[in-house]
DNA sequence: AATTCTAGATGAATTCAATTCATCCAGCAC
DNA sequence: GTGCTGGATGAATTGAATTCATCTAGAATT
């Protein structure tokens, strides 16, 4: 690399340069006028040519100081341009928060209104997808993920952990005075999530039926049933809301349906999920809002 | 002026960025990794933004990283190349010597060659002209001044005082057997130099004849006799040489003429001259190869 | 002409940013 | 399981940056 002086001699010649005046500059980067007439020697020395003459007064940028200074000026100014832009994306910009689509939409969306209450400031970029982004390639500042043990790559909070039931929208199933058994939900249309295929413990119906075989005497084969099939688990649970049949929902996601009766729980035969982790990186520069959203999502999830 | 962070942070981040290590930055800037590793976590802090990722090996810049990698490489390196302008224009570059035409024709450049020999390696730039450059406005690194005393603006050095001499070609007053009187002097075409109205001393024929008239009986009026005018001193001591008539030189330019008998002196009057003085400043970076100079000077001058 | 003011110069002393040291950590290779 | 590598961190150290004290030389003021 080119051999360069220590750049803050740069700087304090810049600022001279700027004020023909050490005092000037002085007073600029809040040095005293012998800090700047010290710089500005040992650059000279290391240039091998005088940048000033200081005599008569004003000072008067020399030759070499007229190559050096729009060089300098324009560097030092494209500099601060550059890191003004990166510290707007961080300083007073958004937290980018990223967490599954069906976990965005309906739990931490429909929550916003109170973290704007608690921080008014603090703006949030939300990215609802199931792919996982890397915290440690500054992709996103927080992940929620969804996993059944703390997922690696960063500081792990255990927001809550959910349980999947077996709903329906009462338009289907009438007014229940008690749940249905395996075989009385054969009777029904039947919603079935599909999963990516590397999740083993998927909360599907031949999961289900699997467990109720141990609880039931007689179990028809669920899973084996022509049913409506989504690959988003956000459709699904629109499906259902909207009585297109009976699913198996997370509680986490569905918990204001579940609560207003738009969906009822019509087995008490239930799948444990896992666990949702918020993931931040201790060392990230804005650690100190990453905090202040991870108090508020604890506080929401409890 | 913008807000920016210590600059050495920038160089840091920009070894590291360009080698994607912090031990290939640490090398090349000759400090330990460690450095390194406080210096871009001080400029991440100073952002609010990571600018690495640093697992999994190797390093990567994040997307803030991307964005500052650039301009701050690319900033550090237009900065090297100016200073290298700068510096070659000093260190292994000429030294600019500022002289009167008539002395650096006549005096210094017949002597360059005994320079080269003494100092091969560095080169000199020689400014024959009578105006008079600004030394600490870096105009020129050495000035040869003619004056009665010590020029202002700098340190001086005399080098050597000259005496004007009235001189003839050979050719022109044939093998003189002794002097010429005043009388015999207006027998031939006299060489006039116009000098600087502001030069009262000057040695024209009209201050030759008063202090002529006080050692001879009969002074005729020389200065008002037709005469060749040259404004250039050099010019002058031509048509001297040529023979085209009697002028008073400088002995100081005429050395070798006078050695030679190209030129004989005709008359034991002469008219005292003022002294070659070498200017320069001390505080000039370049004060060793000026120091150099100067000391070959004055051996030269003795 | 004498005195005062101003801004830069210089070397010694002081401050504090930069750096090193010692130790730790987490992947990776064997 | 063990050893290696490169980065992280806090305390200690180093030395570059800065201040202090004094000086200088023009310019302004008296």
């Amino acid at each position: 690399m080119h051999h360069l002086p220590p750049l803050t001699e740069l700087r304090a010649f810049e600022a001279a340069a700027r004020h023909l005046s050490f005092k000037g500059a002085a007073a600029e980067l809040f040095v005293t006028p012998t800090a700047i007439s010290h710089q500005i020697k040992l650059l000279e020395r290391h240039c091998g040519r005088d940048l000033f003459r200081r005599r008569p007064r004003p000072l008067k940028l020399t030759a070499a100081g007229e190559l050096l200074f729009p060089v300098v000026r324009d560097g030092l100014a494209t500099f601060a341009k550059a890191l003004d832009k990166v510290r707007a994306s961080a300083v007073g910009g958004r937290l980018r928060i990223t967490a599954t689509n069906a976990f965005a939409a309906r739990w931490l969306v429909p929550r916003l209104p109170k973290w704007r209450d608690a921080h008014p400031r603090l703006k949030l970029d939300i990215f609802g997808t199931d792919a996982i982004l890397d915290l440690a390639a500054d992709e996103a500042d927080i992940a929620i993920r969804y996993a059944r043990k703390p997922p690696a790559g960063g500081r792990c909070i255990e927001l809550m952990r959910d349980t999947f039931r077996v709903v329906a929208s009462p338009k289907l199933v009438g007014d229940l005075r008690k749940t249905l058994s395996p075989a009385e939900l054969a009777n029904f249309p039947l919603i079935e999530i599909e999963w990516p295929s590397r999740n083993r413990d998927a909360p599907t119906w031949q999961r289900w039926q699997t467990k109720a075989k141990l609880r039931f005497k007689r179990v028809p084969d669920l899973a084996g049933l022509p049913h409506l099939a989504f690959r988003e688990e956000l459709h699904a649970i629109e499906a259902a809301i909207s009585a297109q049949g009976i699913a198996i929902c997370s509680d986490v996601l569905i918990g204001p349906e579940l609560a207003s009766g738009a969906l009822v729980q019509v087995s008490n035969l239930t799948l444990r999920g896992y666990s949702f982790f918020l993931v931040y990186l201790p060392t990230h520069p804005r650690v100190t809002p990453i905090m202040s959203f991870s108090e508020w999502a604890r506080s929401m999830a409890r």
